[in-house]
DNA sequence: TGTACATCAGTGAACGCGCGTTCACTGATGTAC
DNA sequence: TGTACATCAGTGAACGCGCGTTCACTGATGTAC
């Protein structure tokens, strides 16, 4: 039956969110287009009203993804990255991955779908590591690196610790306690030892 | 029709062989049993014979891939990584997948694989790092943070520069390159600047 | 060493299944008067 | 404002396809004598 405009925007809105979260958690070709209309509380046939393609939706449920993904970064404080490092490193995101980072999610098999979702992919990289150097407690042509470094690193740090989660909790643990050790002095934090901060930024130390 | 155990068992080492070339390259869920046996140069309906299912033999090539991996990182000089560094980060490495880093090929995806294949990787890893810590230009219980923290930049630096290379070319190399510069200061190569290396290896810097 | 036959590695057709996508249909919506 | 009807969002059965896996068959291997 026909609904009105208002509440199909609604479910189309609902089709994307779901499919942010599950594409997320089993990825792309782990979900089924049915299984993402159920979580959004329709039936499979009226996907096709909404989108072209099952990568249609692929590439705007990872532009979605990365768009909450980097307003959570921007909102933080400049020069302070420490509690979202933690956050960012903390089993709570190891183990749910529904509403974690599109980076470490979709990484590993972007390069197989779509170019509408490459697009998609790069372009929120791209927007990360912006607002990531912008939260640096470094400036100038430096940070951008630091920031691309920095990314690198939290996004195989929990790749690595999500794949080895089932077949060695401990390494896993170990994976994640390590990074925080040695990505906290990027981080900019106040209550580290003392002459670790030199007004060189060439000279931020990772440990 | 019937071929010599010798030929058999030789049949069996190409299967594993292709399976770790092609699943690196297209993911496990990407490549078809048939597909393996073609590239082995058998038919697919004697692909039981060798194998359980195709997760056993995946297990299998995930182990073999991680042999040859960690061999080759073994195989270098103590205390600098540089030429390694350089060789991993490198844009051969990022464009030809099939013999490559199996953390960044298989990180995304083997948590939805068999638990034969969870295991097999999560022992990988772990001797991936082992091998790691024992190259790097420190020592000590360090030397293992530093190395899970270099190997995490490692794997999410390529799985990213991979990730972006159709979507953002640019984005791509500008991974690499960042990555090339600011983890040279791990690798322990001679010729960077004079005041670098303290002895103290809590101070070993990333930049 | 030579022969006779049981073994079994490899072949290719066939299976059941889940997938993305299509389509005829339904009935509430929203427009024209 | 009220009525009549065209529109179109959503339904569920059906499609074609590729997949992992099975199986009856083939014929070279390798063993028993």
């Amino acid at each position: 039956m026909k609904v009105s405009r208002e509440t199909a925007a609604r479910h189309r809105a609902a089709i994307v969110e779901a499919a942010a979260r599950l594409f997320r958690e089993r990825g792309f070709d782990g979900v089924s287009v049915a299984e993402i209309m159920r979580a959004a509380g329709l039936t499979h046939g009226g996907f096709y009203g909404h989108f072209d393609s099952k990568d249609a939706l692929a590439a705007e449920a990872c532009g979605h993804a990365f768009a909450n993904s980097v307003r959570r970064l921007a909102e933080g404080p400049a020069g302070d990255l420490s509690a979202y490092l933690d956050s960012y490193l903390s089993d709570d995101h190891r183990d749910r991955r529904q509403g974690g980072c599109p980076m470490a999610a979709y990484a590993g098999e972007v390069t197989r779908q779509d170019a509408a979702v490459q697009d998609e992919f790069a372009e929120g990289v791209g927007r990360y590591v912006e607002a990531l150097a912008k939260r640096l407690p470094v400036s100038g042509g430096d940070a951008r690196e630091q920031a691309i470094t920095l990314a690198a690193a939290l996004v195989g740090g929990l790749a690595l610790a999500r794949a080895t989660a089932a077949g060695d909790p401990v390494l896993s643990q170990e994976i994640l306690t390590a990074l925080r050790h040695q990505l906290a002095r990027l981080a900019g934090d106040a209550d580290d030892g003392s002459k670790i901060h030199h007004k060189d930024t060439k000279t931020q130390r990772v440990r």
